[in-house]
DNA sequence: GATGAATGAGTATTCATTCAT
DNA sequence: TATGAATGAATACTCATTCAT
């Protein structure tokens, strides 16, 4: 029962540094601030995480789908607008978790997690799939696209992207991606093992 | 280093602060860093800015390129480019001043000017342009594209963005933004009075 | 001098407080010499009462003997005078608590607390007591003047009045109260129960 | 003309600061103020007075009519509560000067200088006046009663003392005053040369 | 092991005052 | 002489963090 307690404190810590840090960022966030969410004192903080900055850490690690780079390829970047427009950041605020660092990216340590995110998520990913010269460029430039996508979603709240699904964005994507990455690509995942073209 | 100089220091300070709020952001920036900075007491920031907050405003105001809307319709995705890839934002710490921007966003009265500046300098100009249906969304996408570049560039700092020069991102961006506008746009600005499609 | 004593320490910062407040008034008094004077970090104002006006107001609050109000209705006057004078303020600086508070009258909060100890403790128990038409201003009268006694011996110390006691005043307070009242009042405070009029 | 514009000033300072320093006290008032209020540069002060102390003491001194201490002796009750309740103190922000005073007393300087003004102004005109034994004393007494009253109406804002006029006081005031003083003491001041017994 | 008292460096901001022009 | 730029110490208050119990 104690070990119990101890680890659902821990799960109450995380989970309200999250949103903290998502909403906030990391210097508009106190360590009292996520302490008082969770109803523990403030000194737990420093016991089980040993400071503000690895508690951060530890927050925001593995902010990704697992199973964003599993499934068809030509359904990755479909995915990949899936996770940016659709999936539920409920966690981080309701915004995507990117975004989210983005907030923190004044922090050395910040921008170089932020740094590995996007590559290990987006930019390796979709160079992997890049035929021909200047692959990496073009998986940069549909990477940057989708974060992009993402920014304009949450934290300039743009009207249509705002409210766009990912299924309105769909046509268009196909579009673009197919021709970045000079493979066809579908515009939509199909739920049902198959995929359908747009 | 003057002294006695009014102007002068006015425009260390805003320097000294343009430069720690981009690279810092509001919070992680200090009246007196930028105090240091420009070599003057803290005090004058309060003298001639009146507070931190209108510090900042005044500090990132107008971050954008006075020609960008001027000129042939069929160059101002090329020209958007430039401004994010090629333009010297040395005194924004050479980041993209909306990166710089995006790094405060967890104040409201930032948010709020992102989404004036996004707006007024993207999606308004594009969406005149672009034709059909689903014209908002088409110009909130290509937004999306252009804001995403600028962050992959500065803060991720991906090897192929970071490197890129406007010219190199030419082709691709061409096709995309004719595909997206529904009409002709130039990947590059003609120098001469020229425009070369790709 | 107890280390890690939440209320000997809230104790001595709140003895401070009340001989600071009471000697400088609110605006001369700073938090710092407070907790210097309690052999305290300063911090410890904020976590124990908020802020320095709530310290204010905890330490000037319930200034008044308990049994001010009690006791036989014809000794009412007398034992208003010896709360003026004979009360051992020495937690006020030696100060009537009004004469205090009045120190702290630029703020209204200040004032308006003034107002409420005044009317509670004096006027509206003295108006309870006079008969016949005008009784609010014969209360006020009176109040008025007990006030002013206070005033005159702390503040402006006055020579005959900074050394008298209650029972110096007693002959003269109870000719003008009977005036003012209409009814008997006696001059001094019967210890034994019984009450001498003069 | 330099000159008159140079005493023009001196006299807008001294006026704005009697206003700012009886409202709001020594501490809570600042030469800025001071200097806003009068149209001019804050640096003309210390020219002026050369320092807000000094600046304090000017503005607040010889501040008693004129002709308090002349006319009929058994008028000089009734001339000081008019002084107090009838006087048009509009330069000191509607309130007795020594009321005004009485917030900045957290200074011993200023404490010196009420000490001073009321013995001046009541207590030796009166002991004067004062018959037999205990004669300071009881100078004292209605000097305190002066004073209570002027800080009841002003500072407390009692209801019917901050409504009254002299004359509505006049009755009481000269039942009393003959009481202390054991002389004859007229309750209103004869405008005309007459004497008006109550 | 856990509570919370204590700390000291940090924050933005305002002050009276001086000094250069 | 007079304007206003500059100063540095002070203000209330918050921070992450430590240490005693």
């Amino acid at each position: 029962m104690q070990k119990r307690d101890r680890e659902a404190t821990r799960a109450r810590l995380l989970e309200a540094a999250r949103l903290r840090f998502a909403r906030q960022g990391y210097d508009a966030t106190s360590v009292r601030d996520i302490a008082r969410d969770s109803g523990v004192d403030a000194t737990l903080i420093f016991r089980y995480f040993g400071s503000k900055k690895q508690l951060f850490d530890q927050a925001t690690a593995a902010a990704r789908p697992a199973d964003l780079l599993e499934g068809p390829q030509e359904e990755l970047v479909a995915r990949m607008v899936r996770t940016v427009v659709d999936h539920d950041w409920t966690e981080y605020g309701g915004e995507h978790p990117l975004v989210a660092m983005l907030r923190s990216s004044a922090h050395e340590d910040a921008r170089q997690r932020i740094r590995k995110e996007v590559c290990d998520t987006y930019v390796n990913a979709l160079r992997d799939l890049a035929e021909g010269e200047d692959a990496e460029l073009r998986a940069e430039l549909l990477s940057a696209w989708m974060v992009g996508i993402g920014i304009l979603r949450s934290v300039v709240a743009t009207p249509a992207l705002a409210e766009a699904r990912a299924a309105d964005l769909a046509p268009h994507i196909a579009t673009v991606a197919t021709g970045l990455l000079g493979r066809p690509m579908s515009g939509t995942v199909d739920q049902r093992g198959e995929s359908s073209q747009t």
